[in-house]
DNA sequence: AAGTTGATCAACCGCGGCGCT
DNA sequence: GAGCGCCGCGGTTGATCAACT
């Protein structure tokens, strides 16, 4: 037996919402608010919508604060580094964009960003691989991925701004300007965005992980330990729940600490 | 001018999760 | 613990408009 309707599709309107009815549902929230159940609402506003309708009217449209229109480079960049640390999972996104439904980021990623960011990474080339050893091998399985590796290039103190969201330096995690800053206990793994949009998950913790060169950290993408991504690195590595793999052009990490408390983005 | 194709985005649909009984 | 019902989410659809032929 299927799940019963959650309404009477029969006597229901679909499609476009009139003026009239989102001022209808507009005035009875502002009124009475939802009540915390959008089943009944409708029929308590006078509307012949189904609850849910009048739900995704409401979060993705009436409520206010919302806002329409293009997104700046600063909501772009979060999207990406979220999108290549937690997928698609769009709610959470637009949490952490004031004003922003997860349907406009949902549809902004589908129709705009993701064929943008397709264009960076078919543009930008790698750079050369600074260090005497070869660069592991790509994973089969993330041989689409742009990223290869990714050797941290030394940083001059302002590139090696750890920034907070609010994008102050956090300059307590800045050891040695020189190099990747680096804090103790902490373990490094994380995942990228490929060229076809997809994304290697932070679940997929094998395929990728640092190393120490030269006093410098490294991370190799498209590398496990099965196929010359050696060793677990030191114990002092940080953990990195996100890269965007147009990282030749503009990269973006997410940090999160040991205790999951501290999330930390870098761009450089 | 008419027809076609592509882009955009509002809205729908089905499902999983969760709280309540 | 099982069943039920609602909420919220993410994938998908379809209407509309613009650009192109």
């Amino acid at each position: 037996m299927g799940r019963a309707p959650c309404c009477d599709k029969a006597n229901v309107k679909k499609g476009p919402w009139s003026p009239e009815e989102d001022s209808k549902l507009k005035d009875y929230i502002e009124k009475y608010g939802t009540g915390g159940n959008w089943i009944a609402l409708p029929q308590k506003a006078g509307l012949k919508r189904c609850g849910k309708s009048c739900r995704l009217r409401w979060l993705n449209y009436l409520r206010p604060n919302i806002k329409h229109g293009e997104f700046t480079d600063d909501e772009d960049r979060i999207i990406c580094t979220l999108f290549a640390s937690i997928g698609s999972r769009w709610s959470i996104i637009a949490a952490q964009l004031p004003g922003r439904t997860d349907n406009d980021i949902k549809n902004y990623w589908n129709t705009k960003l993701k064929k943008k960011l397709m264009a960076m990474t078919s543009t930008c080339q790698p750079p050369p691989f600074p260090y005497s050893h070869q660069p592991p091998p790509v994973s089969p399985l993330y041989k689409d991925c742009t990223s290869y590796y990714t050797p941290f290039e030394p940083m001059s103190s302002a590139q090696a701004g750890l920034l907070n969201h609010d994008n102050t330096t956090n300059s307590a995690l800045i050891q040695t300007p020189e190099y990747f800053p680096m804090k103790e206990n902490f373990i490094m793994f994380g995942s990228c965005t490929c060229s076809d949009g997809s994304s290697v998950k932070q679940e997929d913790v094998n395929f990728q992980h640092g190393y120490e060169d030269n006093q410098r950290f490294m991370l190799n993408y498209g590398s496990n330990s099965n196929n010359g991504g050696g060793e677990w690195p030191l114990d002092y590595v940080k953990r990195v729940i996100s890269c965007s793999c147009n990282n030749w052009c503009d990269n973006s990490f997410s940090f999160i600490d040991e205790n999951n408390t501290q999330e930390k983005v870098m761009y450089y």
